[in-house]
DNA sequence: AAATGCTTTTCATATCTATAAAATGCATTT
DNA sequence: AAATGCATTTTATAGATATGAAAAGCATTT
């Protein structure tokens, strides 16, 4: 044991950054182009500490990792601001995901397409990704999170139903009591910057820019539903719009046919419609919208389509 | 590095069952006791194995426990079959909850007084209980699991929220919403059986047999509600009714104050209503008397009594 | 007052071996 | 055909240490 001066313990500049570190710089920059900043805004390391609900050190890191990554810049006479235009920025081409949220996806994909099978053991997961037990457990965890995967009682886990035709009809009933109720509850609260901050995801994408993919489409489509959830200020509301997107979410990782984009625009509008019908304070018409929309999604397999 | 024959791999007489196998045996008689399967009747290892989704090995110690426990006897020519009358045993003085269990009920009762805080680390916690790192963990999954902490980006977990007024109305009117939605659902089918064991369970409340604590009355009233969430044939609505249920578990273990028996006898009533008219195929009727149910219940602050 | 940059402290992961327990297989019985 | 009892294999937990990362403190700057 000694006690010489340890190695600084920030990230030295080009050494591995930790995952939470690169989870955090790809949310923050997702957060300031949904929020259209501009070049010049300077940011605070504690304001967004606090706002991600970590401690200032991974949030340090992560800045770190966009000024070497050239969307931020040191500024005058220090912390960093944001050193040019991200509209035109693609999250995922600059900042990949970390290793470990790259194998999340990639079991997800492989349970989708049914080459894992339902139950499995995590002895089984370590030789076929090459990874210890407690990467296996970390990431078992996180599914169990999400409500993708639960333990058994004894040994091994098993990954959630999804997929077949009677799962998807139980998801949509839920959806839209949850959701519609959720419309009409009496505590609804619209929240005007949340909805333009929906609206500019939808005509971005109406519009037909750059890097429409299923992916991009996914998660305006799962933003639009948990968004309009959170206005009726239930946080259980919101809970299960956001497990039951989560489970779309496996249930799609396995169609990779391109998606008709016909059907993408007519949810656009669909999605725009009962907006503004909500915003106009209609709000029983809004309930009858989002009632329509997910029953005609039910009508067409595979899930991933409203 | 010997080959020498090992110790017998099965439980010995005596030795120390497992957390699991203590949990199964007394979910056996449980199932039993609300079977009211009488004396003689033999036991189906594998089928009880798939009924509680393990393997023949924890369900084999698990009867051998109750075996020990006097509630099992031999069969002849092999085999074990029920060896008394099971409605007078209760079940927790016969079999108390496993060490592990009675530390979840430990630490969710310390977090609902407030002895513990909302956040908290795991190294906090080993010292506190005098456990191991994994004991924490196991523990805090099954919160996880249960939907009652969560762990958070950085380091150490967070409880949910819970007690405050404020959480209780979101999930009475969460409940409400489901519940009733489930109710008049169109795949809704009612299941004789399973209300039968709901009413028995309700009849022997009301009629005031022995021990009627707070826990008993607890786990009537998750079952009924549970049970008719069931019949809405929808796999998301029984788990969203589950995780209402966890959650005032939570609450509830709070307030050691005894119930006042009159409003446990009316809900008992109710509770009975709603069954009949559900059976009846009344189920718009059925829904509206849960909807007053429950709001009923919203007034009387702590929740628990519904 | 609030943010920064750095330091110190606390916390959790990685990795290993030993061991306990659950899952599975099989011959045998009914 | 199905259940039992026993044997074997597979799977996970326990315990302990080294190490890396996040949280928290503090002086300094604006």
């Amino acid at each position: 044991m000694n006690h010489e001066p340890r190695p600084h313990p920030r990230r030295i500049a080009g050494s591995e950054p930790s995952d939470l570190q690169r989870e955090l710089a790809r949310k923050v920059l997702a957060r300031l182009q949904s929020e259209c900043a501009a070049a010049g805004q300077r940011l605070s390391v504690p304001g967004l500490a606090r706002e991600f609900g970590v401690s200032r050190s991974p949030m340090t890191g992560a800045l770190n990792l966009l000024n070497e990554a050239g969307v931020l810049r040191p500024a005058e006479p220090r912390g960093l601001e944001i050193a040019r235009d991200l509209a035109e920025i693609d999250v995922d081409s600059l900042l990949p995901a970390s290793p470990l949220e790259a194998l999340y996806r990639r079991i997800m994909r492989d349970r989708a397409s049914g080459k894992l099978p339902q139950e499995i053991s995590e002895t089984e997961l370590m030789p076929r990704y090459d990874i210890s037990r407690g990467t296996v457990r970390k990431l078992l965890m996180r599914f169990s999170d999400e409500g993708l995967a639960k333990r058994q009682p004894g040994h091994g886990w098993r990954f959630a139903d999804m997929l077949d035709a009677e799962t998807t009809a139980e998801s949509y009933e839920i959806r839209q009591i949850v959701e519609c109720a959720a419309l009409t509850s009496p505590r609804f609260r619209f929240d005007p910057d949340r909805a333009a901050i929906i609206r500019r995801a939808h005509e971005r994408l109406r519009s037909g820019g750059a890097g429409i993919d299923g992916d991009a489409w996914f998660q305006v489509n799962a933003d639009f539903h948990e968004g309009l959830a959170s206005f009726s200020q239930n946080r259980f509301a919101v809970e299960i719009v956001r497990q039951q997107n989560n489970l779309r979410r496996m249930g799609e990782a396995a169609a990779f046919e391109d998606l008709p984009m016909e059907r993408v625009r007519q949810s656009c509008e669909e999605h725009l419609a009962i907006l503004d019908a909500a915003e106009a304070g209609d709000r029983e018409w809004a309930a009858a919208l989002m009632r329509r929309h997910l029953h005609g999604s039910a009508m067409f397999q595979p899930p991933g389509i409203d």
